[in-house]
This record gives structure tokens, C-alpha cells and sequence, in this order.
DNA sequence: ATTGCACTAAATGTATACAATTATGCAAGA
DNA sequence: TCTTGCATAATTGTATACATTTAGTGCAAT
């Protein structure tokens, strides 16, 4: 019989110990609960809990998959330190990779994906006009998403979110001002419509450009000074 | 007391049993004993290599880390199908990163990474004479290698090691006639002349044809076909 | 005061036992 | 003959015990 299955389906389910485990150490990293280069004992986070170290092992080893967590062995797990020159090694290749799937999304978008991308813009408008920062980065977030599901690539989208991932650490605070929100989503917009015209050429250059100026404002800001300086003591 | 620590280390070291599992499986698959979706039982393997089910458990998740293996849950693990649209996927991305990796390599080669290629191309156009076809294979793998690693970027050099990795099972039969290798290897002089001459835009224009030309030589020949029919049954 | 070494404590690495889940085979019924 | 259901086997998931490695401490020798 020919037995079928779903091999795209999500690696770390929501309902094993392990992935529990992993969507807790997860969200502790990204929300800045963990420092950077902080070592994350097995024994502490299973007692912290209720699991034994096995799945939280496992859960380590996933989350080195991200890049969130690297694994020194007989050492222990540390939380991945976030280096200047990777931030912006890793905007480099985003303005290449975000405008490939800018360009992809243009030639294979269904009509769901683009409607839920014009509501984001429209929405992201109204919040950005009330000052709504958490939404607004929320919604940020869902843009990106959105675009990395249309180019129709499990290959680009997957290594596009883990990037993604990477970076939201730091990309949180690059949008909190809302001026850089505000034009960010202006960009958001031109992308949207360069690709429901049809306009590939134009959306990959919209999208990388987008990439551009994200990271020239991070830099103009400084804003990562403050991972720097826990480098230099 | 200032503890310092190589956190570029490599990832899977090859002296714990885990390590020696991870290569193992990981050479097993890529040397082809392995097909595509075949499962890799735990217990079988230990067995195999003499260890418990616990080493063999961790190797095959860090196998996921590198896009070889697809674990699917309370189901097991299993070798990663090589679709066709992924392998376009593939291509197209590293066209952009290879491309990228070159303009880097330009400004930031060191005077024996430099060496090191013209080396490299001019055993290739030695072997290309005698029709070593075993030996074209491995300098290639070992001039892109190069070339990542002058690229000076941890980031780029880890994702394109990985891409490098994850096409290679097809790379191998794909270079296996003597004309393409040929024509690779002028391309990789080309390259090289390039970033030796400090043309950062022609270094990054060649690398990116370079895939290009890859990718269609592969498509040309239908080389991958193999795979495809596995995967109809 | 400093270095070197042994010893201890604590953490990770591995093996194994048990639990939960999934696959398989066979029999009963339509 | 085909399908359904259950019993059983096989496999993965998790907990735990033990082995190994590492970090740190304290004491002695210089």
C-alpha cells in the first residue's frame, strides 16, 4: 500500500515533551530571558519543568538547528552569542534571499496569500497611526511570513524564517521607533504592489532594498550596541 | 578568569560516540548506501556501531541540522527526498550566495587561500588531462571550499557548506563526464583570475554563471532522474 | 605569594528500563 | 473478496542510573 505522508510537516511538534521543551527555551531566548552566551543546564530547565534531561537535550539539539543554541560537547549548551559582523553578514545574504522570494512570490502568489498580505499593509497603516508599536511589530513580522509562504519555495522559506528567527532578538528593538515602523511599512506596501502588478524585477529590488534599509537604520541607531558591550567585558 | 572559548568550533566532534555515529550515517548517505526515504532505525544502527539507541538518537538530529535526514515524530527517522524543485530551489539560492561568497573572497582572500585555488585549478587542468574523473570531483568540492572559507564570513561559509552538502549526493554524478568538468574547472580559473585581479563585480558575476551553468548541465542531462523515478512508485 | 597536584563536585555522555505510540497480522463479518 | 476490529509486535519517547569529563577548591611544596 502506498503509504502516503506530509514531509513538509513542521519538524518540532507542539505535543511531545520535547517540543514543549523547545517552544519554552524558544521564546526564553527570543524575549531576552537568557543572555547571550548563557549556559543553559539540562538539569535546571527539566527541574524547571517537570521533564527529565532527555527531552531537554533534544530540545538543545533543535534549537542548534535554528541557530539559537550552540552546543560546545562535555561543555553544555550555550545560548548563541549575537556578533556584529554576523548581523550584518546575515542582512547581506537577506537582501539577496528576501528579493528572490519577492521575485518568486510575484510569478506563484494565490489570491488568499495576496489579500492577507494587503490586509497586513492596511492594518499596519491604522497602527502606525494610533502609535501601536506591539502590533506593529507583530505585524512586521506576519508581512515577512506571509511573503516567505507565497514564493512557493519550502527550500528558501524555511532558510528565510530561520534568519528571521535569528535576528528578531535584535529586530524587535530596531523597530521601535516609529518612524523606521512607519516607513518599513511603506516599503511593505510598494513590495505588495509591485508584486500584484506582476512587476518581478521591481519587487526584488523593492525587497532587497527593504533589507538594505532596515539594517542601515539599525546601524544608524546603534542599536545593538547594547549586545556589544555584554562582548567586551 | 576571563574564560575564553572557540565558539567557531565545529559543531559534531569526531571523538564522542555520537560524534562517530553522526559521520557514519552521514557519509553513509551521502555516499548513496542509503536511498531516499528510507528509514533509519535506531535500534539497527546501534547495533550496527556497537553503541545504545541514545548516541544514535542525537546523531539524527544533528543529521536534520544539515538538511539530511527528516525526523517525523513517534515515526522515526528518514533519509531527506531530494525533490527536483528543491534542487532548482538549490541552485538558484547558491547562485546568489556563490556570487556573494566571490565578492567577499575579492576584498578579503588571504595570500595562501589565494595560493591555495591557483593550486587547486591547476592540478584540476592536470587531472582534465589524464581524465581522473575521481580526482576532478574532489577538487571541486575542495575549490568551493576554498572559497568559502576566504569569503571571511562564518555565516555565508556554514550555509553554502550546508547546500554544498545537501546537493552533493547529485553533484558527484553530475560532474561525471569529462567535458562538464572541464568547463567547470575553466570556470573556477576564471573565478580565481577575478578575485585575483580585485574585479569584485566580474568575481561575483562568474560565480553566480557558474551555478547557472551547473544547474543546467544537470537539467541538460537529466541526471537527477534517477531520483525522480524513485520517488513515482 | 605562586605554582602544582590531588581531590571533590557538578555537569554532560551513554546505557538501559519502562511508557506511549504506531505498525502489522489475522480473524470475523459484510 | 474486501473491510473492520482487535491483539500483538515493533519502534519511538521519556526517565533514570551509571560513566566520563570538566571545573573548581584547597593544600602543600617551592
Amino acid at each position: 500500500m502506498n503509504s502516503e505522508y506530509d514531509f513538509n510537516r513542521e519538524v518540532s511538534d507542539k505535543y511531545s515533551l520535547r517540543g514543549r521543551v523547545f517552544h519554552k527555551i524558544r521564546n526564553d531566548i527570543l524575549n531576552g530571558r537568557y543572555k547571550e552566551h548563557e549556559e543553559l543546564k539540562e538539569i535546571r530547565i527539566g527541574k524547571e519543568l517537570g521533564v527529565s534531561r532527555t527531552p531537554v537535550r533534544e530540545a538543545l539539539r533543535q534549537l542548534e538547528l535554528e541557530g539559537l543554541v550552540q552546543i560546545i560537547p562535555n561543555r553544555g549548551a550555550f545560548v548563541t552569542g549575537i556578533q556584529e559582523n554576523d548581523v550584518r553578514d546575515i542582512y547581506a545574504i537577506r537582501a539577496l534571499l528576501e528579493g528572490l522570494c519577492a521575485r518568486w512570490a510575484t510569478e506563484r502568489i494565490t489570491a488568499e496569500q495576496l489579500e492577507a498580505m494587503e490586509e497586513n499593509v492596511y492594518l499596519a497603516e491604522f497602527h502606525a497611526g494610533k502609535g501601536h508599536m506591539e502590533q506593529m511589530a507583530e505585524l512586521d513580522n506576519q508581512f515577512h511570513h506571509i511573503l516567505y509562504d507565497a514564493c512557493g519555495s519550502k527550500m528558501l522559506e524555511h532558510q528565510l524564517i530561520d534568519y528571521h528567527s535569528y535576528v528578531m532578538r535584535i529586530r524587535r528593538k530596531t523597530l521601535s521607533t516609529i518612524e523606521r515602523s512607519t516607513a518599513s511599512n511603506k516599503e511593505h506596501r510598494a513590495i505588495m504592489e509591485a508584486i500584484r502588478a506582476g512587476k518581478a524585477d521591481l519587487a526584488e529590488r523593492l525587497a532587497s532594498e527593504h533589507m538594505k534599509n532596515a539594517y542601515e537604520n539599525m546601524v544608524k541607531n546603534r542599536l545593538y550596541d547594547i549586545y556589544k558591550k555584554d562582548m567586551e567585558d
